[in-house]
DNA sequence: GATCCGTGGGG
DNA sequence: TCCCCAAGGAT
């Protein structure tokens, strides 16, 4: 069975740029980019990382704010952040070699045990077991897991500890895993080239398409949010940066914050931006609605210019504030409902600058 | 153990 | 349009 998943590999494996990698800096960075998140958005981003961080040492001495501006996009914002911190971490415990120890690199920030798994089976090819998402689909297929993979975390460890191949841990690893993200998706499952057909449970009893079964999913809240676009006399507009521990954090944005029953937009934002900055701000024309869809709820952003009246800025609910003008605020990292923003002040200000000569 | 944490693409 | 889900981890 094992022998059967390795030549399937050998022939049907996806070419990745980290494959045939021995650098566990790059191997790490890959597994860390890949959580929950598509090789095909990954691939672009990889190649960008190493431009900007050649090595693990270069990673640990750059700035966040660079670190979360090449990350920009990718979300999960916490895994830029984290990788960051474990460099720096690596370079001050280990000299600047990754750790190859399980113990080790578990305690390394952002590092998980199918991260971990991932990492020293890929780098050093150890047998250390994982369970991704597609191991998770490929195991409750396997076997015909008949509840949700969550809750069956502890018996699907066991059965990827079981299966792993000793003796090519590092192939196996990865031919699971492109078993499940080629062969074995979550739609269609093509098990009629499936290595493991003659094995797999679930189509022997003709329940590929209903296995695994779903999670259970609450409906997404929706919140309004009233956001100011400040401008001052010089033209520049008022940004901060969010505290660092929750949604977005570290990333720049544009004030403003939730509609409360009963208040208008215009009040919303005079209030917020009074809260939040401790200025006074007149409400202006609507620049644009952006709606958008987190991972646990959804969000409209009324987005409003809105002019500086008075008063000291100050960083009341966030980390820092900085007036800027359209030019300069590629250079700060953004979240993605933010770049729609900026997308729509940037057609709105090309015919005035030109009108203004 | 349940929640929080982004974004893009497919059906 | 809406729902699902993708190489999970931290709290």
């Amino acid at each position: 069975m094992r022998r059967s998943l390795l030549t399937w590999y050998q022939h049907q494996g996806r070419d990745l740029p980290w494959r045939g990698e021995s650098d566990p800096y790059k191997i790490w960075v890959s597994e860390i980019m890949l959580q929950q998140t598509q090789v095909k958005t990954v691939i672009p981003y990889y190649q960008r990382w190493f431009k900007k961080f050649p090595t693990l040492e270069e990673l640990a001495r750059a700035d966040q704010q660079e670190v979360l501006k090449v990350w920009e996009g990718l979300g999960y914002y916490a895994r830029g952040r984290n990788l960051h911190k474990a460099a720096q971490k690596i370079v001050k415990d280990y000299g600047g070699i990754f750790p190859q120890t399980l113990e080790q690199v578990l305690k390394l920030p952002g590092i998980g045990r199918t991260t971990a798994g991932g990492i020293l089976s890929a780098a050093f090819n150890q047998p250390v077991s994982i369970l991704d998402g597609n191991v998770k689909r490929v195991l409750a297929r396997l076997t015909a897991l008949l509840v949700p993979p969550n809750q069956a975390l502890s018996q699907l460890w066991q059965w990827s500890d079981q299966l792993l191949d000793s003796e090519h841990p590092q192939d196996f690893n990865q031919a699971i895993m492109d078993l499940g993200a080629t062969l074995c998706t979550p739609k269609n499952p093509a098990c009629l080239l499936c290595p493991w057909q003659k094995h797999c449970q679930s189509y022997l009893e003709g329940l590929q398409n209903q296995l695994p079964m779903r999670e259970m999913t609450s409906p997404l809240p929706h919140k309004n949010i009233g956001v100011a676009v400040i401008w001052n006399e010089q033209g520049r507009i008022l940004i901060d940066r969010r505290l660092e521990g929750g949604l977005l954090g570290g990333l720049w944005e544009f004030p403003g914050g939730k509609l409360e029953a009963g208040e208008s937009y215009e009040d919303c934002i005079r209030r917020e931006i009074q809260e939040e900055l401790g200025i006074e701000v007149e409400v202006g024309d609507r620049l644009i609605t952006v709606n958008h869809a987190y991972s646990h709820f959804r969000i409209t952003l009324n987005v409003y210019h809105c002019r500086y009246l008075g008063g000291e800025p100050q960083a009341i609910e966030c980390q820092e504030i900085r007036w800027v003008t359209l030019d300069e605020i590629d250079q700060f990292p953004f979240p993605k409902a933010n770049s729609q923003i900026i997308a729509a002040l940037r057609d709105q200000n090309y015919p005035r600058a030109s009108n203004q000569g």
